[in-house]
Formats: structure tokens, sequence, C-alpha cells
RNA sequence: GGGCGGGUAGCUCAGGUGGCUAGAGCGACAGCCUUACAAGCUGUAGGCCACAGGUUCAAGUCCUGUCCCGCCUACCA
């Protein structure tokens, strides 16, 4: 007896069988192949830490492509790594430093980037055995890190082709400026957050004049940097004010009233305080009339000696408060009105950023985009779902140009050399020899790129761009990007630019944008708010094929899904049922090998063989389909219905029958059929599926000795025709057995109680058919002590009835059958049918219908009806006998 | 302010191009340790498909409007 436990343990395969895949060698694609190739490049994780419940779907998704390309014989590639992350990674570093003491400033950058890489080589190792633990599939060999020496070189290459483009350039611009990461920052990279504020109504004094001004504001500290107020031109309250000059406040300066048509006289006031050096839409205006830009902030959102002696020093807080208490002891505050509006914060450290005047390096991305959008529009890449098209256009056409430098130290130091004897600027990939002023003294930029723009590169820098390698020709463009929809601007937009904009040709053909893990209230899952899950610990918990399954099984193409435990549970479940199956058939397969020899064919194939093979048809159909569409709940459902419903409940119940008949052929089409399912099963349960089927028999004329080595290497199973003839004979025979069992449940009738069968029918075929298989199945699934079939028969005294369409079942229940019961749950029955043969009637009374419907429409209408009213009439006699009864 | 997604069983969700009597998982209730599985088996209950119109022979599905929920975007101080 084999000695399988009852029940599946996860923890005593997973490990065993990475290791034999790895070596094995079977996840390292060929650089060159005759086969068709198939890549997807990994999102790369950063090197903070920890996979979370993100990092799980989105890598069972792609581990679950590409393991199916894989068995479909395509030269597969899943290129893995991690990126460098820059600005989070520092400021866990700087975390870090803080608790022993010191700072980065303090350190200096070069014992800094030391520490990083040090870390660096902790967490990417770290990062690779949770992929490893979730049973990724990555070709390990080609492991990248976005600053490795070839990925560095990608991108200064790229840099230097862009800045000799024309596409990189530096100015000095308003941005977005995060003053407690000393950088700046791009506007995907701050987060406006609602917050509850207030409206600051302040008296600006008219000089020369005994009248006021009155302006709101949302930031009353930000008046210490005015240079004007601006009005509507067309504003009459406001209109004889223009030229004049006001008093500001706090300040003893003189500012201007000018006229701007960007003033929106409905808002506030209709009178506008301007600050050229803080606010957005005060520089345009400032350009505009040219009006002086007050700095009154340090970088870490101080205020400097030109926000006046009094605030200097302040944070930008304190500087409010003190403002606003200044104005009120001096008698401007006219009143404060609570308001909630929008205030952007920095996404990684949840600051708030400060609109600044700065010297950055930027990337016109506009021509990229422009070409992005062209080649979306030839069908060059895919977006899935579909409605992501549109958000990505709608992104592309509004596209503003791209602030690339950061002030940090972690990341590519831009390859921009300054010379140090004159102004000339050079971009190059290594240290200028000469300046053309005739200096050799030069310094390198100290700004860093922002991450996204190596991570921009990914798909090509990772197969050896600039050089031509074999890699390239392979692999680019890759098939598909699996990302979640949140990314799509920061990363995915920008390796389609930069793939045009270095490769000539966009990085992927399929972009597949999954939904974001949510908790059962709908809110995204992160560690912040405290719902998430960890992947290590439910792969612990669970294994991860049940972990895989229901990360599957809840990825609808909705843009939240929600992840609730059960749903692991039933994965858990389903795990172990597939294991049990299993154990059946290994089980009984000792005691009834299958031949080495093929056995005699000639004979006819049961019923319930034909069924399951065509059911199986049905299912790897529909499996690849979903597959090809990225429906990977269809995908998990699917399997899900075919293994459970289909093959343990009831192929495996008949096969039990067939066994105890010593008619040991339907345990070897269970082998058959559980082979296949191994098989379509692989992408999503890669280990259990392995240990499964390892265990199964390949007999020599099944598979060649490569696939039955594993089943990672097993063709993808190919649909053959289906059996309809079969499947409709036995659903007649499952809905007599599911009737049976029915009346048998709502009558009590004990369990071990055997009962007659009596059934009727006028269809001879379906009598023959009965005959036939009736008694070979029932036994399987109840207790039956004789089954009477025949043409006519007359409903025997007190018994319990059904009926299918013409067919009637009679089970006689002396002494069991409580009459009243029955008449319920005839009664139940009738009401039914009489609904429904209603609307049957009213559809089918419509001339119009019968004119316009297709004809098989019709006719399907007309079967119904007929079918519902023989059985309803049926019922009705059945009554009718019971009321005289 | 614009745009997108969602509202179907107690809960989480399926229901490509309209057409079998609207489904699954979990949960609930009742009964079973039937020698693969109690992480199991059997049976039962539970739905005005958000609301109101419209198109159509036919609407959960398409159109219009309304109401909720969520999200993405936007320079209203």
């Amino acid at each position: 007896m084999t000695s399988l436990p009852k029940i599946y343990d996860p923890q005593e395969i997973e490990g065993k069988w990475y290791q034999f895949w790895l070596s094995n060698n079977y996840f390292h694609a060929e650089s060159t192949s005759d086969k068709s190739p198939y890549a997807i490049v990994i999102p790369p994780p950063n090197i903070t830490g920890s996979l979370h419940i993100g990092h799980a779907l989105d890598n069972t998704l792609q581990d679950c492509l590409i393991r199916w390309h894989r068995m479909k014989g395509h030269n597969t590639l899943w290129m893995p790594g991690t990126d460098h992350a820059g600005i989070v990674t520092e400021l866990i570093m700087e975390q870090k430093l803080a608790e022993e003491g010191t700072s980065r400033n303090a350190i200096g950058r070069e014992k800094f980037t030391e520490r990083m890489w040090q870390w660096k080589d902790e967490s990417a190792g770290y990062i690779v055995s949770q992929l490893q633990q979730l049973g990724c599939s990555c070709d390990w060999e080609r492991e990248r890190f976005t600053l490795d020496a070839g990925l560095s070189i990608a991108v200064r290459t790229a840099f230097v082709k862009l800045y000799n483009q024309g596409l990189i350039y530096r100015d000095t611009y308003m941005v977005n400026w995060c003053p407690n990461c000393h950088t700046a920052v791009s506007n995907l990279e701050v987060e406006p957050i609602e917050i509850d504020g207030n409206f600051y109504h302040i008296h600006y004094p008219v000089i020369d004049t005994d009248i006021t001004l009155e302006i709101a504001t949302t930031r009353p500290e930000t008046m210490l940097g005015d240079t004007a107020v601006a009005v509507h031109p067309d504003d009459e309250r406001y209109q004889h004010l223009i030229g004049k000059k006001v008093l500001l406040p706090l300040c003893d300066r003189e500012i201007t009233i000018i006229a701007d048509e960007y003033v929106d006289t409905e808002f506030g006031t209709g009178a506008l305080k301007v600050t050229p050096a803080h606010d957005v839409n005060d520089y345009e205006i400032g350009l505009r009339h040219d009006l002086e830009q007050r700095n009154i902030f340090t970088t870490d959102g101080h205020m400097n000696e030109d926000a006046g002696e009094r605030y200097t020093g302040l944070s930008r807080w304190d500087c409010r408060k003190k403002v606003v208490e200044d104005l009120k002891n001096e008698g401007y505050l006219v009143k404060i009105v609570p308001h909630r509006h929008t205030v952007g914060h920095h996404d990684r450290c949840n600051t708030i950023v400060e609109p600044a005047i700065s010297l950055q390096w930027f990337m016109n991305v506009r021509p990229l985009a422009e070409r992005a959008i062209e080649a979306t529009k030839k069908g060059e890449i895919t977006f899935i779902p579909e409605r992501e098209t549109a958000r990505f256009y709608h992104w592309m056409e509004n596209i503003e140009p791209w602030p690339i430098s950061r002030q940090r130290w972690w990341g590519h130091r831009l390859p921009i050399w300054y010379c140090n004897s004159c102004e000339e600027v050079t971009a190059a990939m290594d240290t200028p020899k000469k300046c053309k002023c005739g200096s050799t003294d030069f310094h390198q930029e100290e700004d860093v790129l922002d991450t996204w723009f190596s991570s921009g590169l990914w798909p090509f820098s990772t197969m050896g761009w600039p050089e031509e390698t074999d890699e390239l020709k392979t692999f680019y463009p890759t098939s598909v990007l699996v990302s979640g929809w949140d990314i799509l601007f920061f990363w995915v937009a920008r390796m389609i630019m930069l793939g045009l904009g270095c490769m000539d040709e966009v990085p992927f053909r399929h972009v597949y944008l999954h939904g974001l893990v949510a908790d059962e209230k709908g809110q995204k899952m992160s560690k912040s708010k405290g719902n998430s899950i960890d992947p290590l610990e439910t792969i612990e918990k669970y294994g991860t094929d049940a972990f895989r399954f229901a990360l599957a099984n809840v990825s609808t193409p909705i843009p939240y899904v929600a992840l609730p435990e059960a749903q692991i549970e039933s994965g858990r479940r389903f795990a172990n049922k597939i294991w049990n199956a299993a154990r059946f058939i290994l089980m009984n397969l000792e005691k009834h090998p299958i031949p080495t020899t093929d056995t005699d064919d000639n004979e006819q194939v049961p019923l319930e063989v034909q069924w399951i093979q065509s059911r199986l048809n049905y299912t790897i159909k529909t499996t690849t389909d979903a597959l090809e569409n990225f429906r990977f709940h269809e995908v998990a459902h699917t399997l899900y219905a075919f293994l459970w419903h289909e093959f343990c409940d009831w192929y495996i119940e008949f096969a039990k029958q067939r066994l105890s008949n010593d008619e040991p052929k339907a345990l070897w089409v269970a082998v058959d059929v559980l082979e296949q399912i191994m098989r379509l099963l692989h992408p999503l349960m890669p280990f259990i599926t392995e240990e499964i089927w390892q265990q199964l028999p390949h007999g020599s004329q099944r598979n060649s000795s490569d696939e039955k080595a594993s089943v990672t290497v097993a063709p993808w199973p190919t649909p053959s025709t289906e059996n309809p003839t079969a499947e409709a004979t036995m659903e007649t025979l499952m809905k007599v057995i599911d009737n049976i069992r029915s009346i048998r449940g709502e009558l009590n009738v004990p369990i071990g109680a055997a009962v007659d069968v009596h059934i009727q029918s006028p269809n001879a075929e379906i009598r023959e058919r009965l005959e036939t298989y009736l008694g070979h199945y029932l036994p399987a699934f109840t207790r039956v002590e004789s089954i009477t079939i025949a043409e006519t028969l007359p409903k025997p005294p007190a018994s319990a009835e059904a009926v299918i369409g013409e067919l009637a079942i009679y089970i006689p229940l002396a002494g069991v059958i409580d009459l009243e019961t029955e008449k319920t749950r005839l009664t139940k029955r009738h009401q039914q049918t009489v609904k429904d043969v209603a609307a049957a009637q009213k559809t089918l009374e419509n001339p119009n219908f019968i004119e316009r419907a297709p004809e098989n429409v019709v006719a399907q209408k007309r079967d119904l009806l007929d079918r519902l009213l023989i059985e309803q009439g049926k019922l009705e006699r059945s009554l009718s006998l019971l009321n005289t009864s």
C-alpha cells in the first residue's frame, strides 16, 4: 500500500522540487534557438526588503504565463532582477544611520554608497529567495540589478544619446521640492491629498488711499514672498486699483496691483496675492509680468533671511502660526474660514512638497510620447484590459517635461561633466580628456538620475544593450509586461518611450495590467494600513500552490481585487483534493498496474470514458483560451470545476464501481486524465503537480523520456474533438442519479436503506442507455435494491416521484414516506414548473418572436415548453393521486 | 471640474460580440466518519441582477438619465 499521507503537506515537497528544477536548468533560456521566443522582464522589486502581496500576485501571474509557454515549447525567458529604488532605499538607510547616531552627511557620499551596496547584497538575495519560494521560474543566471556595471553603461549611453538629440537639457524651472528628502521630484511622485485647512482673509492697504484690498490665501506665510497682487482686468470692483501699489503687511514692502486673466473673479475675494517663487501659477504670472521671484524658504523648509528678520529660521508651519498671529495683532487679519483643499505630498516620505524654482535636468519627452502614441495606435502594443489604453493616451497626450535629476547619492550619477575653467558642459560616457578651452580639469555632476530613468531601460539594458547581443536579437521586443495599473505612467509608459528612443522599437507587445490586492472592505492592502497579507506567512500556513491558486482565482479584470482569507483556504482545500484524487488513483494502481503491452482496444469505449474525455477536451480548450486572453480567474475556475466536480465527483465514483467489477481500464483512463490535469494545472500550481507527476506512471508508449522527467517541460495538452452525444447521454444519467439522491435526501430515507427504483420512459433509446449503464453507475452513488425500466409503468403505491421531461422516476417508500412531505415537495416543483411554462408560453405566443428570432432559438424555446408541459402534467396527475389516497 | 471602474445570493465575485429555467466559492440549515479526501460527502434554503425610462421579438448584458461606492486625473489661490 502506498504510504501517501492523507493530507497534503506542501512543506514536505516545495523546496525539494524547486532545487530539482534548478539543478536541471529548466528555467534557462537560450540566447539563440530554433524555438520561437517568449520573454518577460520582471518588474524589478525594490531592494528595500521583503515582497508584499502585490509582488506575490504580479509574479504568480508572470510565472503562470512563463510556465505555460515553456510547456508550449517556446524558448522562454523570464528575466529577473532588482531595482536600486533611489529615494526610498536612501530614506531607510538614513533611518538606520540615525539609529546608529550618525547621518549620511556625517559619513559622506563614499561611505554612504558603500553601506548601500552592502545592504543591496543582503537584500537582493533575500528577494530572490522569496521569489523562489513563490515558485518563480526565472532564469537566475541572468539576474540583473539596475546599478550593475552593464546597466550603468546602458544608462550613460541612453543619456548621452538623448542629450545629443537635444531631448535632455538643463533649465531653471519651478519643480516640486521635497524639503525632507532635499531633492526635486516629478509630478507623478507628488500625491495630492485633501486636507482640512483654512482660508485666511487678509487686508493689504492700498498706498495713498484709505482703502484696503482683501486677499484670501491658504498659505499666509508665503505673503512674505509676495511681489504683486493680481486682479482680473475686467473685474469692476478692482479696475480702478490696477497699477496702484499696496503695502505688504509685516514686510514694509510695496507691491503693485496687476491685472491678469488667470484670476478667477468668482473665487475667494477675486484678488490674488502673487508669490512667483513658491507657486506654479504665480510663477507663470510672474513671468508674464516680469515680477521679482522672491525666495523665502531654505531647502529644508525653513524661512531664510528674505522672509524678514522676525521669521528667519522658523519652520514653514511655525512661520504660518506666527504670521497669522502678527497679522491679527496688527489688525490685518479679516477672518479665518475653514477650507478643505488638496495639498501635494511626496509619495515616498509623505512630506508636503514645496514648489520651488530650481536648476534641474529635464527630459523633453514629448517627441517620444508622440512616437509611443503612434506605435500604440498602429497596434504594436496592446493593453489588457483595454480601458487602460485610454488612460495611457490621456497621459501621453498631456505629458510634461520630466525632471530627471535628483539631489541624492544612491543612483546613476548624470554623465555630465563641467569644465572647471570655462562654461562648457559635456555629456559623455567617461570624463572628457580635454575641453574646448584646453583645460583638462573637470568635475562630474553631483546629482543622480531619477530611478525610473534606469528602470525605463530595463527591457533592453538587462539584455546587454548597447551591445548588439544575441539576447536582444532573440527576445526584444519582449512578449508581455505584467504589472499593476498603478505604475502605468511611472514605469510602463517610460519604458515604451525609452524603448522607442533607444531601440527604435517598442519594448513589449502586450501590457497586462492586473488589479491591486485589497482587503474585504475594498481597501488596498498596504503595510501602513496594517491590512496586508504577508506572502511568506501565508505560504507557510497554506502552501505556495494554494496561495497562487487563490491569487489567480481572484484576478478578475477589476481595479481592486479582494483576497479574503477564505479564498486562500479554498485554495488549500483544492490542493488537498488534488492530492487525494491522486492518492486514490496511485493506491489502486498498485492493485491494478497498467499493463506494459497495449491491451486489445477493440472493445467498446464505455460511456463515462467518452464523457470524461470530452469534458477534458473542453477543459483544455477553455483553459488555453483563458490563458491566451489573460483571464486567470477563468483558468483557475475552469480547472477547479473540472477536477472537483466532474473528475472527482463523477468519474472517480464511476471508476470505483468499475473496479469493484474488476474492470481496471477505468482506472487507467483516470491516470491519463489526471496526468493531463497535472499539465493544465502546472502553471498555476507548480509544486503539487510536479510531486504527483513524479509519482504517476508514464508508460513507455505514453511519453518520451524528456517529458517524463518533469511536468515543467511536458508539452501543453492539445484538445481533440468533443463528444456532444456522450455528454448529452451522460447528462440524462446524471440527472436521474441526482433526482434519486434528491428524493432520498428530502424524504429522509436512511442512508443504509436500499430502495427500488422504477423508471418509466417512452423513449426507447434512453431506456436502452439506462439499462446499459444505470446498473453500473447507480450503486456508486446510492444504495439500491433493484432497478426497473419500462415504457409504461404504474406508479407504485406510497412512492416518491421525480420527473425529468417525459421520464419519470418512482421510488416506493412504504413505511418511510410521509405523504405530507411528498405533497409539499411535489407542490413546490409544480409551482416552479407552472411559472416556467408561463414564461415560455409568453415568449412563444408573441408572433414577432417566431418571425424575427433565429430558428434555433425558437426551436429551443419550443422544446423547452414541450418538456415543461409534460412535467407539469405528470406532476399534476401525481398530486391529484396523492390527494385522493 | 473632467474621466474610468463598480453596484447580481448573507459575504467575495463570475456572467467576451443581447437568446437554454441567472452561476461559483465561502457562509447558513439538515443529514452523513459511504475503505481518496471531515481541508471530505449528500441534500436544502437563499436573487424585483441599484433605480427610472428607452431600443429590441428578446436586456443582468445595449442606450439615456438618477442615486450610491471606489479610483484616476486637474494650477481655482
